[in-house]
RNA sequence: GCCGCGAUGGUGGAAUGGUAUACACAGGGGACUUAAAAUCCCCCGCUGAAAGGCAUAUGGGUUCAAGUCCCAUUCGCGGCACCA
């Protein structure tokens, strides 16, 4: 038994001491940068699980090392989150302190196995030093307009008081404490990583992951193609639906549409206007009623019209200076008495002709009210109360029969009683849908539910009359929110329609019936019978579809959405699941938001200067809407046609603009393409500094350009002035095109590095933003209020409280101290209050890979060229609980600094491995509530670090869970003992199958490391270690080279052997060993010699005998003869250096 | 439900289509010792006296040869889960 407490110390002292493991900024050597998620430095202390991706990293980096590679093996802290301020609520402490506390445990832990991290490199997420950076970058993210804020209906753990992003909360349950998750609205900072999901999605072949977590980022990011199609809405000649197919090859199948609840179309269907009524009345002298529908329990309050001897909806005229609001709750109280009464929905107002007693047939208005009367009030007990008063309570089945004897008065409008019947189940519906827990909503299993709008769509196709419904399958954020439904092809449509016995018309033909029935059609009947197959979603032969007939399914889509294209009213369409990124959190311990709200710079109006491109106008591309758009917000537009837009003279055309807009602080530009150049020689020349400009799809380089433009390129000296034209304008934003239809990816990257510019690469609706409405534009060209701190203000530090409860209303506690949240305006000086949420736990760990590369820097997050001398990290393993979230979060990350040219490459790993988790004894998840955890700490004092490492690598493959054995530990132990005393076995001579066995032990191990199979390496040291003591001896020379293929793995009992054969300085500093390719081949081997597959026989024979040898000594081996009893084999297989297989 | 991965001794596991069960644990026996621990040696899939036969979840198939490739089934694990 060796002292390891002794030798452990000792040799992590003398590493430590030589500065063995720093890694080297630019160093010669080639780099390698291996890289272990940095942990949560939780109070319970380091468990068992922790060790196992750090020691097997670490055998990588070590032997790198020994292969003479300058290695980043760096560790850190990801020590934002929840669980310490948990622990600070219970207890008062300050998080910092108990972060501290327990940093300092991990950290001890940690250093006692020995690992080669660099610790001069050393970070921790929550140092001021470090989030100054997260803050800095996250304000890239929003002044390149990719951080917005949103109202949204968010996951809210009503436990835990915090806001959870959909993956969080996946299956209704708060990730965190396993409670049920509801819906809150909230003002939330957001960012567009979908904006980026594209390329998430495409790069992923450009790195070398696991198969099985590229898989699961695919499917995260959930890329499905298809078409977007318009149904019109009868009775609305301005409305449309939207719906988002993959199918649209079934469009001839549409029976009904379907829209989520949420779709905010829904109110204006289910009270439908009535149009025809509406367009005989002409538009004049209207006079304004108003009428309640009050609804409570299911019945309706009517009144008696004396004059009419007629049943009618209370209400009367609008006075003088009323609002209808006013209007009709004044008559509901004055006539009915009732006080707690209040407008639920104003469900339109209605032309009509109004009878009067001594007017006959005004024309008028009515607005229609749905109004509840409030609980407290009391309803009429009996029949007889009813008799004496002019207004009733009746079922609303009732009314309906009779108000419509009222319908000469209120003409057809008023027979809304049915529409109101609708509104009410489809309230009654969306209140119950809202109710529902995520839980409940999203299990499939579960019963199809729905109700009709009672309004009508028309199928684009073939111009049939379909109902449109709502129901909870249909998800709001996906999508249009909306689908057309095809029950013969669509299981959900299929069940739906089902339920609700709603028509099913077969289009598509599985495909062997198809092509017979379409190339013979004899065999129509043959299709008939097929058509009585209920459901086919798979793909097929068109029938039933006009102008698809025939088609296999991928033909049928083409020409679909050609035939949609054609007739403007549907284009392909590529749509995504993963949704915007969750940034904000209501809570004290995390990154305060380095943003401020100022009300008078939101409130201010702007002038816009519109800059066209090359051979166009204000009047075409985006313009005229932007135009109307930002008129419409109260912004003064300048928009002028340039000068020779046709032959561009650059100069001329800013000389125009020089005179004929008036520039202001308060200006803001928005160019186009060419335009954009234009803004480049103008805005060196203006005396003021501008609020923003947008470059949308710009250049400013000729060579840049993919077309030869003869005219454009003449059009200027192609010289700008970097800091000038980013000296003009507040911000500066680049609006890239993803599909490069005319510029370069790399020519926006370059452009946004050159005017330090943020960059915005998005795939525009049309090419070059050309011809279509862009809404980017406007989200890029409007000031929302927000400022962000300037870099000096950075970093905007968590201040000290007393609480750290969020407040009731699930606010961070920021909100409660008036210190930290009014403060000034950066921009205008004036009164402004601070942002309060803080960040996700992601933000940190999104970019501290690129921290390493540049621990200390105060004046960068990482100097550029740090980081271009080591990204990409080669190899990132981390648990496959991450593989998700954190790797597609920091991928969106870097590739979002990739753009804007602050980082090297677009993607951050080159690699990416996981491991499994290690499990307890008994097969379960080992956990602090069930006792079960295995602390290091015992097994490093108790049988040494190695001991412990050694395990870890032992305990099964790699990548796959494994169970934790206090058995199998001592095993291990019991290996590294016997090393220890391979010094008494010195000799001067070894048998050969010690000097042999040795080359073959690193031949295997390099391949085993090579292809991460730890416990097979482990397995071959112990093999060997056998082998010499069956040999009772080694060569000091022989040993030599086994200590320094064992130190990456041992690397504390291997430093010691190595002192005590006094070896030269420390093992880990010896080169890796290599092997002597004669040595690692035997000069015999065992000859297997099999009949028809069986083994009968066994025989030693020299290496290097020919097949035709090999076959001869088989067949004339004893026992061989004695099986084949005479007999003629037909075959004889020889596989040399394994086998001789005799076939008779 | 869909997708992916897996199933090998008492246990964790090993095995480029070519000797199934490496390595380790547990178990059994022995040596040393007054004894124990430690250490060292031997045995250890099932069956059979032996020769041999049978065994890699189950059933088929391809092949001279299958744990490995193909098809079907069962079970287990992981991911996704009304994504139109």
């Amino acid at each position: 038994m060796y002292n390891h407490g002794e030798i452990d110390k000792k040799w992590q002292d003398r590493w430590l001491v030589a500065g063995v493991f720093k890694a080297e900024d630019f160093s010669e050597k080639p780099k390698q940068y291996f890289l272990v998620e940095f942990p949560y430095p939780s109070g319970a202390g380091l468990h068992v699980g922790h060790p196992r991706s750090y020691v097997a990293l670490d055998a990588l980096a070590r032997r790198a090392r020994m292969q003479g590679k300058n290695v980043l093996y760096p560790m850190g802290w990801d020590a934002f989150g929840l669980p310490t301020e948990n622990y600070a609520i219970k207890t008062g402490r300050a998080p910092a302190e108990i972060t501290d506390e327990n940093i300092a445990t991990f950290k001890r832990q940690i250093q006692s196995l020995g690992l080669s991290f660099d610790w001069s490199r050393e970070i921790n997420s929550t140092d001021a030093g470090y989030y100054k950076w997260t803050q800095w970058q996250f304000l890239q993210f929003f002044k390149a307009g990719l951080a917005y804020k949103a109202k949204t209906m968010i996951n809210w753990c009503p436990k835990d008081k915090i806001g959870l992003a959909n993956e969080e909360a996946a299956g209704g349950v708060c990730e965190r404490c396993g409670g049920a998750v509801e819906k809150r609205e909230k003002e939330q900072w957001m960012i567009g990583i979908t904006k980026y999901a594209d390329r998430l999605l495409a790069d992923l072949d450009t790195v070398n992951y696991l198969p099985k977590i590229k898989k699961q980022q695919e499917e995260w990011i959930g890329k499905s193609e298809g078409a977007e199609v318009d149904f019109a809405v009868e009775g609305f000649a301005d409305k449309k639906i939207r719906v988002f197919t993959t199918r649209p090859d079934t469009l001839f199948g549409v029976t009904y549409v379907t829209l989520a609840p949420e779709h905010a179309l829904v109110d204006e269907l289910v009270i439908a206007h009535d149009q025809e009524l509406g367009d005989l009345l002409p538009d004049s002298s209207p006079r304004a009623t108003v009428r309640a529908m009050c609804v409570r329990d299911g019945k309706m309050l009517i009144t008696f019209d004396k004059p009419t001897q007629q049943y009618i909806l209370p209400g009367g005229g609008v006075d003088e200076g009323e609002t209808p609001e006013q209007a009709v709750l004044r008559e509901l109280r004055e006539e009915t008495g009732y006080t707690n009464v209040k407008i639920i929905k104003n469900l339109g107002t209605f032309k009509h002709n109004y009878y009067h007693t001594r007017k006959k047939n005004i024309r008028s208005t009515d607005t229609i009210f749905l109004v509840v009367i409030g609980s407290d009030e009391p309803l009429p007990r009996d029949e007889t109360e009813i008799e004496k008063t002019d207004f009733m309570w009746l079922p609303i089945a009732e009314v309906k029969e009779k108000l419509c004897t009222v319908s000469e008065i209120f003409g057809k409008s008023v027979v809304q009683v049915e529409h109101l019947e609708r509104y009410l189940a489809v309230a009654d519906y969306r209140a119950a849908v809202a109710r529902k827990t995520e839980m409940e909503r999203t299990d499939a299993t579960r019963e199809k539910t729905g109700v009709f709008t009672g309004a009508y769509a028309v199928n684009p196709a073939n111009g049939e009359r379909v109902p449109i419904w709502i129901s909870d399958y249909v998800l709001a954020g996906y999508g249009t929110g909306a689908v057309m439904a095809v029950p013969a092809h669509d299981e959900r449509d299929f069940e739906f329609a089902k339920k609700f016995g709603l028509p099913i018309k077969k289009v598509v033909l599985p495909p062997k019936l198809g092509s017979l029935v379409f190339s013979n059609p004899a065999t129509k009947e043959a299709e008939d019978v097929c058509v009585e197959a209920e459901l086919w979603i798979e793909d097929g032969v068109n029938t039933n579809s006009e102008f698809l007939n025939g088609l296999a399914t991928l033909q049928a889509q083409q020409k679909m959405v050609a035939w949609l294209e054609e007739q403007g009213c549907g284009a392909r369409k590529v749509t995504f699941k993963l949704r915007d990124w969750v940034f904000s959190r209501q809570r004290y311990w995390g990154e305060p938001i380095p943003l401020v709200h100022c009300e008078a710079c939101a409130a201010k109006k702007y002038q816009y200067v519109f800059i066209h491109g090359f051979k166009g106008s204000v009047n075409t591309n985006f313009f005229p809407w932007l135009k109307q758009k930002l008129e419409a917000d109260g912004h003064s537009v300048v928009a002028h046609d340039l000068p020779s837009a046709d032959q561009p003279n650059i100069d001329e055309q800013v000389a125009f603009l020089e005179r004929s807009v008036n520039f202001t602080e308060d200006t803001i530009i928005v160019a186009h393409s060419l335009g954009t150049v234009v803004a480049q020689k103008l805005l060196p020349k203006l005396s003021v500094k501008i609020r923003k400009a947008i470059f949308v799809d710009g250049f400013m380089n000729a060579k840049f350009r993919d077309h030869a433009r003869p005219e454009v390129e003449v059009s200027c000296d192609w010289k700008f002035d970097a800091a000038r034209v980013r000296g003009a304008t507040d911000e500066l934003l680049l609006l890239g095109d993803e599909t490069e239809s005319i510029f370069k990816l790399d020519n926006h990257r370059e452009m946004g590095q050159f005017y330090k510019a943020a960059v915005q690469i998005v795939r525009p609706h049309d090419e070059h933003f050309c011809a279509s409405v862009e809404p980017v534009i406007l989200e890029s060209a409007r000031i929302s209020g927000w400022n962000p701190l300037p870099d000096s203000a950075l970093p905007l530090t968590l201040p000290h409280i007393e609480k750290y409860e969020p407040t009731d209303n699930g606010e961070s506690p920021l909100a409660l101290i008036p210190e930290f949240v009014n403060t000034e305006c950066p921009r205008c000086g004036g009164p402004a209050k601070r942002e309060t949420d803080t960040m996700p736990n992601w933000a940190g760990s999104s970019w501290y890979f690129l921290r390493y590369c540049d621990a200390h820097n105060e004046t960068a997050f990482a100097a550029a060229d740090k980081l271009k001398y080591w990204m990409p990290v080669d190899l990132y393993n981390g648990g496959m609980e991450h593989t998700t979230l954190h790797l597609l979060y920091s991928r969106f990350w870097n590739k979002f600094m990739y753009d804007a040219g602050f980082v090297p490459t677009s993607e951050p790993y080159a690699r990416r491995v996981s491991h499994g988790l290690i499990m307890s004894e008994d097969g379960t998840k080992m956990s602090k509530s069930k006792g079960n955890v295995v602390n290091p700490d015992e097994i490093v004092r108790g049988q040494g670090a190695d001991t412990l490492r050694l395990y870890e690598l032992f305990i099964g493959p790699f990548s796959e869970p494994a169970p934790w054995s206090v058995s199998g530990v001592s095993g291990v132990k019991r290996f590294l003992d016997r090393v220890m005393r391979l010094p008494n076995l010195i000799a001067e001579t070894e048998p050969e199958a010690v000097t042999r066995g040795v080359h073959k032990l690193i031949k295997a191990v390099s391949e085993d490391y090579d292809r991460m199979s730890f416990n097979t390496a482990v397995a071959h040291y112990m093999t060997f270690v056998n082998s010499v003591y069956s040999a009772n001896a080694i060569t000091k020379d022989t040993l030599k080279l086994f200590v320094r293929a064992l130190n990456v793995v041992a690397p504390h009992v291997s430093e010691e052997v190595w002192s005590v054969i006094s070896g030269d300085g420390l093992v880990c500093e010896q080169w890796w060993p290599s092997f002597d390719r004669d040595l690692v081949v035997d000069e015999t081997f065992e000859l297997v010699v099999q009949i028809n597959g069986k083994v009968r026989d066994r025989i030693i024979v020299a290496a290097s005998l020919s097949e035709e040898d090999l076959k001869t000594l088989a067949l004339n081996s004893f026992k061989i003869r004695e099986w084949l009893a005479g007999e003629e084999p037909t075959n004889v297989i020889v596989i040399k250096g394994r086998l001789v297989n005799i076939v008779l």
